[in-house]
RNA sequence: GGGGCUGUGGCGGAAUUGGCAGACGCACCAGACUUAGAAUCUGGCGGGUAACCGUGGGGGUUCAAGUCCCUUCAGCCCCACCA
């Protein structure tokens, strides 16, 4: 086995010294983006699955430089939020420092591993230069209106003390630390993300994304159509609005359910008999988790409001009110009209607590199951009659809005981004309070308000964020009365830092601005953006509204920040399992280059499978690749001095040229890789090399394997140094030899096989074809009553 | 309950998109070198003595199916009392 620690050094040394991978802002080549999602600088290091992505991406970003590209291929940190500051409180150091040090280890990775970042445009979100930006643009978001303090019910995570945005509880747990999520009631900074719900769904067809991302964001959103319905409360001029996507069914309505927190109850609590009941039964709904709520849900449970009746605006009977934990007041207007017949939760309900279940849809039995599919309306007045179902919604529609009991409305699952949090470690909200002037922005030329230097930034118990306790930091003065106001002191999620980031890539160090006008417009779209499923919604979600809402007020030319969007499988641990500390299966990069080197643990990286799907890690393949490497190595011995190709594998050079070419484009990396590996098995069974044949596999498999390649590339002169020499180019008539194989079936099994010449005849081909002394046997006797020619492939005899 | 994905040797995985199933690699077996091992090289390697059988199971379309259609089973991921 070689050790190749010198030549990864030396090679290593090469491209910094020398600027290699460092991209133009402004470049006769074409541009090219290729953007991996920055990491997460955590205490435990790189991880192989990084190593995988990043190895991938490099191979493309080298390729695509040598085809003559101006490549953009940035890295950076994304280095807020809990897992920084928990590592510093469990170390007693200061989440800056935690930062750096880690930042530090996993930079020393990337390196070690030869990935061809443009370093010179590094930053971290937890800069000031670049947090100051990350203020500005939710500033822009205020200014615009688009962001609003409302108290409401959020979802709280007790260990952390900090409130959590839906996307960060679903499952009714925390997505930090796994404990469950409360609700609790605050005040919070919040983003009218749900505007833009639809310009989310109709931008996703300028995108390039792979269809398992499109459909993954199409469903988070949640795009749901169908009415909301007055229904009027007996004895009041008030009514409750509900949202129904079958308003074609109201004449079942036999109920209404409403959530327990809808406000109904607080405002009529008078007219309630059995207020007390309900109260305790808000109270019991509030502690659930929704993770209880969800586990409970075969059991339906709920109180009937007593003294509150509802009139059904079309029927004009009379509906009895029920309050219950399985509406939801976050969804459509938090209430429902019941139809139990033909939904199955309402029907459930109704079986639970003996309410009438009314057909109005002809065709299952009602009094076993709900009947949920199409029919023929029945007990449904002006319906009455209709068979389909988009027919009867429609008629009922327009009957609402003529009589103004209702109108057709459209409902999303995606909420509003709620961007408060009450941590230390975040961006400041750099905005102020001021008694006179409300709520007024910290002026640009003040910014970034920064993080002050504390020594305490544990969480507070009472679930106030750490700066409030810091009155001479809090307490200043109101830029626009310049009378006494207080800081906000909750401070930006997470996903602020990231919402942003490839577009400062593309100007990282201006001061003036986030990113000068001339850069956006070079850089464009993202190219190629590659990151984990996990943040096929979240991430990509909120990073897609921030772009789209920069580009409405003008601020960037495109209305969508990535063009393709792909994602990666998982890397399991050798027992299958996911890599955990835990389970003490992790496998540590910088251990497996110490014991094969970096260009073998890329090259397995990329051999390792299919690149879209999840794989089990395996050391014993990854000497495989070391195997390879020194192969590759060692057949330099053989090198004559031809500075053409070898006869005998000219063909297979070519097409190894046109597969490799491909297979990176398309991250077919495992196929590309094997390729190689067939033409270094062609090359071996030569006697001598020459060194055009050398030099051309050395280049196709630089991408990959960039240290050894470049150093043999010098070692035996072979010529420039590969990052700056053209990626090659085959020659569309070297791709066929001059014969090969048919295969010969009969009746569909292959019962003969002859070298005959590429450009025979299909007549040739049949000759060749019946003259194969198997073939004869097998049609011996029996009638040919079809022949089957593929060109250049095959011949099948069909025989009776 | 809704949506998405995957089932191919002992293992990771290939298969020009309907045309020789198992490329390439790992593991394993045998041989060479060696006092011996490691490393390296050479050969073998789906099952079956064979006819043949083989891509989770069962049907179908076709001259031809891992690939297309129907059906069924198993596993994984995401969402979820979403009205």
């Amino acid at each position: 086995m070689y050790n190749f620690t010198e030549i990864e050094k030396k090679w290593q040394k090469y491209w910094d010294e020398n600027n290699t991978f460092v991209a133009e802002n402004n470049s006769e080549k074409p541009k090219y983006y290729y953007l991996v999602e920055f990491p997460y600088p955590s205490g435990s290091g790189l991880h192989v699955g990084h190593a995988r992505s990043y190895s991938a991406l490099d191979a493309m970003a080298r390729k695509k430089r040598m085809m003559g590209y101006n490549v953009l291929f940035p890295i950076g940190w994304d280095a807020f939020g809990s897992p920084a500051e928990q590592y510093a409180i469990k170390n007693k150091i200061h989440p800056k420092q935690a930062v750096l040090e880690n930042i530090k280890t996993f930079k020393g990775q990337l390196k070690k591993l030869g990935i061809s970042f443009d370093y010179s445009r590094e930053f971290s979100t937890t800069d000031p230069e670049y947090y100051k930006w990350t203020q500005w643009q939710f500033l822009q978001f205020f200014n615009h209106g688009l962001a609003y303090k409302d108290k409401k019910n959020i979802n709280w995570c007790n260990t952390c003390k900090t409130g959590l945005s839906n996307e960060d509880s679903s499952g009714g747990v925390c997505e930090r630390c796994g404990d469950k999520v409360v609700q609790k009631e605050k005040e919070q900074w919040v983003l009218k993300m749900s505007m833009y719900a639809d310009k989310l769904i109709e931008g996703l067809d300028e995108t390039d994304f792979q269809e398992r991302i499109k459909i993954a964001q199409i469903n988070w959103i949640g795009k749901s159509c169908g009415a909301e319905v007055l229904f009027d409360i007996k004895g009041t001029n008030d009514n409750i609005k509900v949202y129904t996507t079958r308003p074609d069914t109201i004449y079942g309505t036999t109920f209404m359910v409403i959530a327990p927190e809808h406000p109904i109850i607080e405002k009529y609590k008078d007219k309630i008999n059995n207020y007390k009941e309900i109260k305790k039964y808000q109270n019991k709904s509030k502690e659930k988790s929704e993770f209880e709520r969800i586990e409970l849900s075969k059991d339906k449970t709920g109180v009937k409001i007593d003294g509150l009746t509802a009139v059904n605006p079309v029927t004009k009977e009379l509906v009895q009110i029920w309050i219950s934990d399985y509406v939801m007041m976050n969804y459509g207007t938090g209430a429902i009209m019941a139809v139990p017949a033909h939904d199955e939760r309402d029907y459930e309900f109704a079986k639970k607590f003996g309410i009438e279940i009314k057909e109005v849809i002809k065709g299952g039995d009602i009094s076993k199951a709900p009947y949920i599919g199409e029919g023929e309306m029945i007990n449904s007045g002006i319906l009455n009659g209709i068979t389909s179902k988009n027919e009867a919604i429609e008629k009922m529609i327009t009957y609402l809005k003529e009589n103004n009991i209702g109108e057709e409305k459209t409902n999303y699952r995606l909420q509003d981004w709620i961007f408060s949090r009450q941590r230390f470690w975040g961006e400041p909200i750099p905005l102020v309070h001021c008694d006179t002037c409300g709520w007024v922005p910290v002026p640009d030329n003040e910014l970034p308000v920064l993080l002050p230097d504390v020594a305490k930034y544990e969480p507070t118990e009472d679930g106030e964020s750490p700066l409030a306790l810091i009155t001479d930091w809090v307490n200043t003065t109101c830029p626009n009365c310049s009378g006494h106001a207080v800081r906000e002191t909750d401070t930006m999620p997470n996903w602020a830092g990231s919402s942003w980031y490839w577009l400062r890539y593309m100007d990282a160090k201006n001061n003036d601005c986030f990113a000068s006008k001339e850069a956006l417009d070079y850089w464009g779209m993202v190219d190629y953006y590659n990151g984990g499923m996990e943040h096929a919604t979240r991430h990509l979600l909120y990073a897609r509204f921030w772009h789209r809402f920069l580009y409405d007020i003008g601020l960037v030319p495109t209305k969508e920040p990535f063009k393709k969007r792909v994602a990666h499988g998982m890397i399991l641990g050798e027992d299958g399992q996911k890599m955990s500390k835990s389970k003490g299966n992790v496998v540590n990069p910088d251990d497996m280059i110490n014991l094969y080197g970096a260009d073998a643990l890329r090259c397995y990286e990329l051999f390792i499978g299919d690149y879209e799907k999840e794989v089990i890690w395996n050391e014993s393949s990854l000497n495989g690749c070391k195997r390879f490497l020194d192969r590759v190595y060692k057949i330099g011995s053989k090198l004559n001095n031809s500075n053409e190709y070898t006869k005998e594998i000219e063909i297979i050079i070519n097409k190894t040229i046109k597969k490799v070419t491909e297979d990176i484009e398309n991250m077919k990396y495992n196929t590309a890789v094997s390729a190689l590996m067939i033409l270094l098995n062609e090359m071996e069974s030569l006697e001598h090399i020459t060194k055009k044949d050398y030099r051309t596999f050395l280049h196709l498999l630089n991408p990959i394997a960039p240290h050894i390649t470049e150093e043999l590339n010098e070692k035996y002169d072979l010529g420039n140094v590969l990052c700056n020499s053209l990626w090659p180019v085959y020659d569309e008539n070297k791709l066929t030899d001059e014969t090969y194989e048919l295969i010969v079936q009969v009746n569909g099994k292959v019962r003969g096989k002859v070298i005959i010449p590429t450009n025979s005849t299909k007549e040739e081909m049949e000759k060749y074809a019946l003259g194969i002394e198997n073939v004869k046997i097998h049609i011996n006797g029996k009638e040919i009553i079809k022949l089957i020619v593929i060109p250049s492939k095959m011949v099948n005899i069909v025989v009776k």
